[in-house]
DNA sequence: ACTTGACCTGGAGCGCGCTCCAGGTCCCAT
DNA sequence: ATGGGACCTGGAGCGCGCTCCAGGTCAAGT
């Protein structure tokens, strides 16, 4: 029979596939983000489809600064089963209003840098290039009109 | 004559505006964010309006998590006056850029976890509050149609 | 004279999220 | 049998950005 997809993962192939590194996958496992996880006869973790799903979301999670205490207790809302669902759902939720207000800040302070820019390049483009090169100065290559 | 602005601050004050501990704000010196700030007779800082100014702008780029070395070299350029403009601009500038790319990845992630979130709720939908309440069972007053 | 409150100093400590390490096991290829 | 590589363990260490602390000074109020 053709295996219906890899059922499988090493260590290597987790840490690869999330770009993280052996040491974090183990520490996540260690701080009950994964559940613990099988093995192989030699001792080597042997990673499911299940956990690489769960990996997947961790990793969005993570990536948007959800701190790993609550990661877990949502780790912990998975593996109590399907009921949970609704708790699972408002975690996200609100994960990611806070996220909006998060991606809505650093909209404002972009602008922010942007006006400080704005008002840099108005200074220049006033006194462009002002008592530049005293003499036969530095030999530092300034960019034309940067 | 009418003072043009008040111009100093307590650390109190500033401490209050900028939404920082003083421990901070002494921290932020030390590490050099801040030029040394001048001080009244009896050794408490006094903070000028340029100070402010500065504040301004490193609370920006913090919040937007520029590491506080590379606020350092920034604080450096302005303290070494106008002519190092245009390499300050170059600063923002790479900034603006990573900030860029962070915001499209928190937006990307952000939509990650709506698709899981609307996966929750279709699962929801299917098989709607299944087993729930298995008697007069706990009082949480659950949301109806949350 | 005394208290209160704002601030000072240098230095230690903390919380987070990893990251590294020593020493070991297992398995496969030469 | 030997070597190499992937992985194991428990526990220590690290980098960052604060945060806290003890013990002190100063200025104003009562």
């Amino acid at each position: 029979m053709l295996s219906p997809m890899k059922d499988y993962f090493t260590p290597g192939e987790i840490a690869e596939r999330f770009d993280l590194t052996l040491d974090t996958l183990r520490y996540y496992e260690k701080a009950g983000l994964l559940r613990r996880v099988d093995r192989a006869p030699s001792g080597h973790r042997r990673y499911r489809a299940d956990d690489v799903e769960l990996l997947h979301l961790v990793r969005c999670l993570r990536d948007t600064d959800m701190p790993i205490s609550r990661l877990r207790e949502f780790a912990e809302l998975v593996r109590e089963g399907d009921h949970t669902i609704p708790e699972r759902v408002e975690v996200l939720q609100s994960h990611q209003h806070r996220l909006n207000a998060h991606i809505e800040r650093m909209r404002e302070r972009q602008e922010a840098i942007g006006h400080k820019i704005d008002y840099y390049l108005g200074v220049l483009s006033e006194r462009p290039e002002p008592a530049r090169r005293p003499e036969g100065s530095m030999d530092t290559p300034v960019k034309e009109t940067g």
